[in-house]
This record gives C-alpha cells, sequence and structure tokens, in this order.
RNA sequence: CGCGGAGUGGAGCAGCACGGUAGCUCGUCGGGCUCAUAACCCGAAGGUCGUAGGUUCAAAUCCUGCCUCCGCAACCA
C-alpha cells in the first residue's frame, strides 16, 4: 500500500492555540482523512514544541516546574484536537524521550562530523528580560519589552554550518519546483536567504536551560530549530532500527504557515542534508487567517477561540468555513458575518435544506420507503453526469490542497439537485397515480446524490455525513468508500429513511452576530494565563514536602512603586532581626502609603529574582480569584515580626 | 533602492505561471414554485480589473514607473 506522510507544525507550548493553529490541523486533518479514503497509508503527525526561555519564564512566574506548566497547555491542545475532531495518528512532544534522545544523536553526528562546531554568539542581551534580541528587533537600542537599553554579550554556543549545504539546497530547490509551494514563497526563499548566502545558525544555548542537554558538553542546551525541526523524524523513531522511519520517510508534504516556510525549507532540508537523509517532497507554506482583515494578536484582543465557535454552531460548520471561505496558501480573512452566512446559504439553505426535502417527501409520498417500480427520466443524466465531473474536479483540487475550489465543486452538485427538485416538480408528480413511479426515481436519483455528497463531504465534515447516512439508513459501508460513489445507481433502490433532526438550523443573521461578537469579546477578556495554573494537575504532597516552605510573619516598613511598571510594589520588609526587599504584583490592589505597618506572610526561602530589574528577596502570600481580585494575607491579632508561619 | 503579498461590479473572493467573451458567493430588484429549514429555482441591474505608460492584431493577465494597504526581517499557523 502506498505510504502517506503529512505533518503540522509543533506548536508553542507557551500560551492556548488560536483559530489559526487550529486552520492549519483542521487543513492537514482534512487532507489525511482525504489520502485514507484514496486507499493511502497515511501517518498524521502533529505535536508540540515545549522547551525555550520564554517556557522556563512563564513556568517560574508560575512557581511550576516547565514539564507541569507545559503539560497543561498540552492537555488543553489535546482537547481542542478532540473536539475539533482532528484524526492524528502521532502526537509528538519534544519533551519526550524519544525525541530527546533522537536530537541527542543527531547534535552528536552533525559535531562528529564537523558541521557543528563551537563559537561565540554575540547578541543584544536584557538583563533584567533575560533574553537576546536581534538588532531588528531592538527599538533604538533599547529593549523591545521593558524599554531598557541592551548591551552586547558574547555566550559561547555551538553553530551549525549552513553556509556548506547552500548550494547544494539550492540545486535541490530548482530541480524540484514542487518542493516548496506555493511558488511565490520559492522566490522568496531564494532571493531573500540563499542568494545572498547563509550565515551559520546557533544551535545551541547556556543562558537557560529548559531544553535538551547537549549530550557531551551538558552546559548547553540544543537550541529552538534542531531541536524543534528534528520532530518529523524523531517521531517516526528515526534513531531507532526498523523504525516506521524507514516505512514513512521522506515525508510527503510538510504544513507550515508562511511565517516559518524559512526554516523549513532552508534550515530543515540542511539538517537532513547534513545527516544524509532524504528531504521532505514538498512544504507548503499556506497563508494567515486574519480577523477583519487585520493581524491577530493577543494585544489586539481579537484572537479567535476556536472552542467558542465550536459551542456555538459545530465543529463541521467551523471546519466547512475555515477551507471553504479562505484560498489555501494566501492570506484569508476572518468575519463573524462570513461565518454566519456561509453557514446559513451554504449548509442550512443548500446542503441541510437538500436532505430534509428529499427525506420529507420519501416520507409523505411513500410513507418512508420508496417502491421498486421507478422510471428513470432524461433529467437524471445531467445529475449523474455531473457527479462524475465533481468527482474527477476534486481528486484534481486535492492534489493541490485547493479545498476552497474542491468544496466548490461539491456544492455544484448541491445546487444542482435543487434544481432538479424544480425542474421534475416531485409535488405534481405525487397528484397523478400514473406517475408515481416517475416519482420514486426521483427521489432515488435524490438519494443517491446525496449518497456521493456525503462521501465527498467527508474529509472535511467528519461529522455531516453520519447524519445523511442515517437518515437515508446507509448502513452498508461499503457505499461510502470514494471508489463507491463513482458508480451513480449503488444505492439499493428501495430507500428508507428514518427522519432526523435537522442537521444544520437556520440561523437569524443579526440576532447570531450580536452572540458571536460578545462571545469572542468575553473570552478575550478572560486573564488567560490565569487559568494555566489552574489546569496544572494538583497533586498530593506530604508534610515534609510543606515543611520545605520557609514561612515567617514580616511587617512592612516602607513600600514604594517600582518604577516602569503598573503592577509592581517594592518593600522593605522587617522580619525578626533582618530586612528584606521584596517585590510583589499587588499594586493595583494596595497604594504604597496603605500598605505600610501591615503584617503580612513572607516566604523566606523563596531563590531571590530579579523583577524588572529589581531584587526581589522573598514573596508575599495572597490571595486571588479567577476576577483577579487580590487580598493579601495577613494576622488576626498581634504577633511579632519574626515568627514563623506553620 | 531590505524582502514579500495585496489593490477586480455594494461586500468578500476567483481568474493572472500557458495574453483572446470578466467568473463565483452574498446582497439588491423582478419573476416562478410550494416538497422543504420564509428555504429552493429562473432572470436582471451593477465593473474604464489601483494609477500612468509600454509590448501586442489583442492585456485583469506580460514589462516599467508611481500611489495605497498589509505582512516579514532568525521562537506568532
Amino acid at each position: 500500500m502506498k505510504t502517506y506522510y503529512i505533518t503540522t507544525p509543533i506548536y508553542y507550548t507557551s500560551n492556548y492555540l488560536h483559530i489559526g493553529n487550529t486552520y492549519t490541523t483542521v487543513a492537514a486533518d482534512t487532507i489525511a482523512r482525504y489520502k485514507k479514503l484514496r486507499g493511502y497509508d497515511v501517518k498524521f503527525l502533529t505535536g508540540t514544541d515545549e522547551h525555550g526561555q520564554k517556557i522556563e519564564r512563564m513556568a517560574k512566574e508560575k512557581n511550576v516546574e516547565p514539564k507541569l506548566f507545559v503539560d497543561g497547555i498540552v492537555s488543553w491542545i489535546k482537547d481542542l484536537w478532540k473536539l475539533m475532531d482532528i484524526d492524528y495518528d502521532i502526537f509528538i512532544r519534544t519533551t519526550d524521550e524519544l525525541h530527546m534522545k533522537g536530537v541527542q544523536k543527531i547534535f552528536k553526528k552533525l559535531y562528529d562530523q564537523g558541521d557543528i562546531y563551537k563559537g561565540s554568539y554575540e547578541g543584544l542581551y536584557c538583563t533584567p528580560c533575560e533574553s537576546f534580541f536581534t538588532e531588528r528587533q531592538v527599538v533604538d537600542g533599547k529593549c523591545p519589552d521593558c524599554g531598557r537599553p541592551v548591551e552586547k554579550v558574547k555566550e559561547e554556543s555551538y553553530f551549525f554550518k549552513l553556509s556548506k549545504y547552500q548550494d547544494k539546497l539550492l540545486k535541490y530547490i530548482e530541480d524540484n519546483p514542487e518542493f516548496i509551494q506555493p511558488t511565490s514563497r520559492k522566490n522568496e526563499m531564494i532571493n531573500n536567504f540563499l542568494k545572498p548566502g547563509l550565515e551559520d545558525l546557533c544551535v545551541s544555548r547556556t543562558s537557560f536551560k529548559w531544553g535538551i542537554p547537549v549530550e557531551f558538553d551538558p552546559q548547553h542546551v540544543v537550541y529552538v530549530w534542531m531541536d524543534a525541526l528534528s520532530n518529523y523524524i524523531t517521531a517516526l523513531g528515526y534513531t531507532a532500527d526498523d523504525a516506521p522511519y524507514k516505512k514513512y520517510w521522506p515525508a510527503d508534504v510538510h504544513l507550515v504557515g508562511k511565517e516559518i516556510v524559512r526554516f523549513h525549507t532552508i534550515i530543515w532540508p540542511i539538517m537532513l542534508l547534513a545527516l544524509g537523509e532524504p528531504l521532505p517532497k514538498q512544504v507548503f507554506g499556506h497563508g494567515w487567517l486574519l480577523f477583519d482583515n487585520d493581524k491577530m494578536s493577543k494585544s489586539k484582543g481579537n484572537v479567535i477561540d476556536p472552542k467558542v465557535l465550536v459551542g456555538l454552531y459545530g465543529v463541521d460548520s467551523v471546519r466547512y468555513f475555515l477551507l471553504r471561505e479562505i484560498v489555501f496558501g494566501q492570506d484569508g480573512n476572518f468575519s463573524n458575518e462570513a461565518l454566519i452566512q456561509r453557514i446559513n446559504s451554504d449548509l442550512a439553505n443548500d446542503l441541510g435544506n437538500l436532505l430534509s426535502r428529499t427525506v420529507g417527501m420519501i416520507d409523505k409520498y411513500f410513507g418512508g420507503k420508496l417502491p421498486q417500480n421507478q422510471m428513470p427520466l432524461e433529467k437524471d443524466e445531467e445529475v449523474k453526469k455531473l457527479a462524475s465531473h465533481v468527482i474527477a474536479n476534486i481528486e484534481n483540487y486535492m492534489e493541490k490542497f485547493q479545498f476552497s475550489d474542491a468544496l466548490g465543486e461539491i456544492w455544484t452538485l448541491v445546487r444542482r439537485c435543487n434544481k432538479y427538485i424544480d425542474e421534475t416538480s416531485p409535488w405534481v408528480l405525487a397528484k397523478d397515480e400514473t406517475k408515481s413511479a416517475e416519482l420514486a426515481n426521483v427521489l432515488y436519483v435524490l438519494s443517491e446524490a446525496l449518497r456521493v455528497i456525503s462521501v465527498l463531504i467527508s474529509p472535511f465534515m467528519p461529522n455531516t455525513p453520519n447524519a445523511i447516512w442515517k437518515q437515508l439508513c446507509m448502513e452498508d459501508e461499503t457505499l461510502r468508500t470514494w471508489d463507491s460513489i463513482k458508480q451513480f445507481g449503488l444505492l439499493a433502490r428501495e430507500v428508507s429513511i428514518s427522519k432526523g433532526e435537522v442537521v444544520f438550523p437556520r440561523l437569524d443573521v443579526e440576532k447570531e452576530i450580536e452572540k458571536l461578537k460578545s462571545a469572542i469579546e468575553n473570552t478575550n477578556k478572560k486573564v488567560i494565563e490565569k487559568e494555566v495554573v489552574k489546569e496544572v494537575q494538583k497533586e498530593f504532597i506530604t508534610i515534609d514536602d510543606f515543611s520545605k516552605v520557609e514561612m515567617k510573619i514580616g511587617k512592612v516598613l516602607a513600600c514604594e512603586k517600582v518604577e516602569g511598571s503598573d503592577k509592581l510594589l517594592k518593600s522593605q520588609i522587617k522580619i525578626g532581626n533582618e530586612t528584606r526587599q521584596i517585590v510583589s504584583g499587588i499594586a493595583k490592589y494596595y497604594a504604597p502609603e496603605e500598605f505600610v505597618g501591615k503584617s503580612v506572610v513572607v516566604v523566606c526561602n523563596l531563590k531571590p529574582v530579579k523583577l524588572r530589574g529589581v531584587l526581589s528577596e522573598g514573596m508575599i502570600l495572597a490571595a486571588s480569584n479567577d476576577k483577579g481580585e487580590l487580598c493579601v494575607i495577613t494576622t488576626h491579632s498581634n504577633i511579632e515580626d519574626g515568627a514563623e508561619v506553620r
């Protein structure tokens, strides 16, 4: 059996995913389902990229282990894929043992053969933020995050010799026009990066720990791309013997967003060239999903949470919209109006209604079962002919991932069926007893067309076909295959029906838009980070664990706002015979002057950290709720500072 | 001259790599039908294809300049 290996990018687990990530994954899922339907042995890979400084830092802020932090996000993501009916075969996490081992081996191999060497990385560093920035990122010589000056810092790190392979890669790209799709992106890569020449890539870091250690130099962790990109082969057990790797690699297609085409068409192929492995057959860089023609971003508060949409309209509607509305490869636009309109006109009016009227007539005119005696009409031929055209066209479009066109084809058939009803006017036939055989035929043709349609939409919309099959009592699974629909008329003549729910109820446009708008706004208001901690699984600790935390009563001697921050207060706290400086994120709830004199609970043996560049030697305990309201813990009656809390 | 994308009837998009009647969905207007989810079917109006030049018998499509919008620039799909 022919194999087909398709991948999505692995998603970075610093936050929840939005509709854009969902878009990529839905597209990949649709291709995977389609290929399965066409008889391929498919492997569909997705997963998560879980390392890096950003995650290390976020976890630290939440006071959880990085692994625990990402576990929370990963389970959220897996839920999302379940919700979206994503039928992946492998879910790789970069924290998986299999992956980490694989990356270490790859790194070592490249080092041993001289493609990775030790050098020093010079970059612009912002000490309070503990981050490196590129020259382009820096704004007027200042850190783009906090606005403080950055300084040039040298750090020992390993480099990967991209330049060594650039000519080989250029040749490969030119010899394989299908490799980078769409073509416009190919030109971009060649002109923008390959022709000017590549710089060697920094592939290790010593400035943080949350990553895969370099086996032979554990000071270093493997940096970003070498870690992330390797997933496509480690997931198949690249380094193990007789692994699926041998069967499925090279990948048939890596589906990626346009912003990471570069990594997938330059760094990744060069890694593979260096390893002596075959290159993926294709990297497809699709466009972005914009919101009302604006880029989605958290700061703009216009991020669409797919769970909200699915909650309101169901998976199939959302998947249909994404794949129909947007030309794959180009940027597309999400808008509430467009979503509602698509659902209404295509799904409710055209498809849902077609099913409903067909089933309704079989019920009304024949008591729910068509008679054997049927008489074909001339008009049938047009429907049949169109059906086979449509199938052929879809096969064409799907090879090029033109989902929108493929769906458009299906809908020409749906519309043709509605027209066929008009042309044959079953309600007229029903009045004339001698026309009973013609009437039965009309309804048979419609049922059969619906069977074709149901199979055609199944890669795009995994649930709707079931509803159709149920209403048409189509239990025979051999009638649900791709090959079976190429023959019009396989469905048994005596169609029985069982009336069911309306598959896509018609929506009241204005009401729905309002509803959608407020639902989206509400979810965006929620402070996302708050939830992360909640979702991290709680485990029991023992009294010994608890006693590791040293807490004492402290008295606030002085307190002031931390400059450049609207959340932080810096307090001098007397704890017995020592005084400590502690920074806490409570400025929104306490004015510095009202905070002075309070007795508070201080965690004393917390590792000191710098917050906004200000040293903090401990933590003041406070209670906070989901609304973000906050209240510092204080004492009920007088007790001297320095007293232990236990 | 950093790189790339976009500019097509009221809205959203296709078409452009291989020049030759400007297509689709929604909306608007008119008509038909009544099986159906006030759904369906037919018809009509509406476009100097951003702009200025060029190539050509012929340009939305190829070339050049300009204008406007957007994105990327080594961890946003």
